[in-house]
DNA sequence: ATGGTAGTTCAACTA
C-alpha cells in the first residue's frame, strides 16, 4: 500500500502544528506541501523526524515554497525545470519506490491578461515539457499539487460567476488536458465523485461556511499506476479547523 | 461594481 497527499498549508510556520497532527492521523507515506513560505534553513526538520518522516524542501522568503515530507527514502531531487530559470520556489520533484513524484505549486495567474497571467501560461508550458520527459524516462510518475485550475464547472461552486476566470479560463483548462492527454489520470475521477466538494475556499465573505469553492488541487498519476488506485479523497476536517489553511488536504491510496 | 480575509511584513504585495 502507498498513500501520498498534497496540501497548500499557506505559511508551515502558522500551519505546522495543523501538518503535524494531519500526519498523525493519516499516516501517509508522502505528503507534497505547497505554500510553505520559509527560507530553507528555517524548515522544521525536526518536527517531521520525531514522526518518521525524511524532508525535502525548495523555500523562500514570503512567498511560494515546496516540500515533500517521506517515511520512504527519497531520490534524485530536482528543484526546477531544466532550462528554465525561475527564482520562485514551485517545483521539487524526487523518486519514491520508482515513482517519480513531482509537487507542483503552478502560478495563480491573478487576472486573466495580466503580466501573472502569462506567466502561468509560459510556467504551464514548461510542466507540458517536463512532465513528458518524466513519463518516457520513469516506469511511474504522479503529479500533484496545488495546479490554481479547476478543470471543468463540474470543480466550481458557481460555474457562471467564474466563466473565463482565472482557475477557470479555457486557456488554463486546455493546458490542463494537455497534460491529462500525455498519459495521465486525474485520480479524483476513478472513483464516485462527492459532490460540491472542493478543494480551496476563499478566505473572504465566508467561502468555507457557504462551501463557494473549487477543486484545483489534484494527484495525477500514469495511465499504468492509477489502475492502483484504491482511493482518491478530499479531506474537509483540516479547514474546520482554527486558523485553517484556504485549502483542504487531497490524498490518494494505491494498492502497491 | 468590487468587497470580503489571511500571511508576511510593517505599506503593500499575493492569494
Amino acid at each position: 500500500m502507498f498513500r501520498i497527499a498534497t496540501w497548500n498549508v499557506n505559511s508551515l510556520r502558522v500551519r505546522l502544528t495543523h501538518v503535524l497532527d494531519w500526519l498523525a492521523t493519516n499516516q501517509p507515506d508522502v505528503l507534497a506541501l505547497q505554500e510553505t513560505k520559509m527560507t530553507d534553513d528555517l524548515f522544521p526538520v525536526q518536527s517531521f523526524e520525531q514522526l518518521g518522516y525524511q524532508a525535502i524542501y525548495s523555500g523562500q522568503k514570503t512567498y511560494n515554497g515546496v516540500a515533500l515530507l517521506s517515511k520512504l527514502p527519497l531520490q534524485s531531487v530536482a528543484t526546477s525545470f531544466p532550462g528554465y530559470a525561475d527564482p520562485q520556489k514551485r517545483v521539487l520533484c524526487a523518486t519514491v519506490k520508482k515513482i517519480a513524484v513531482l509537487n507542483l505549486y503552478i502560478p495563480n495567474g491573478s487576472e486573466v491578461g495580466s503580466e501573472k497571467y502569462q506567466y502561468k501560461l509560459d510556467w504551464l508550458s514548461q510542466l507540458q515539457a517536463y512532465a513528458r520527459q518524466l513519463l518516457q524516462t520513469h516506469t511511474h510518475c504522479i503529479l500533484l499539487g496545488d495546479f490554481n485550475i479547476a478543470p471543468t464547472d463540474e470543480d466550481v461552486h458557481d460555474p457562471v460567476e467564474w466563466q473565463g476566470k482565472v482557475l477557470c479560463s479555457e486557456q488554463e483548462r486546455a493546458s490542463f488536458f494537455n497534460l491529462i492527454d500525455a498519459g495521465l489520470k486525474d485520480c479524483y475521477h476513478l472513483f464516485p465523485r462527492q459532490d460540491n466538494r472542493f478543494s480551496w475556499w476563499d478566505y473572504r465573505a465566508a467561502g468555507f461556511r457557504r462551501n463557494r469553492g473549487l477543486r484545483i488541487d489534484h494527484i495525477l498519476a500514469d495511465t499504468a499506476l492509477a489502475t492502483h488506485c484504491t482511493s482518491c479523497r478530499i479531506d474537509v476536517a483540516p479547514r474546520k479547523l482554527e486558523q485553517p489553511s484556504d485549502h483542504a488536504p487531497v490524498l490518494a491510496e494505491f494498492d502497491i
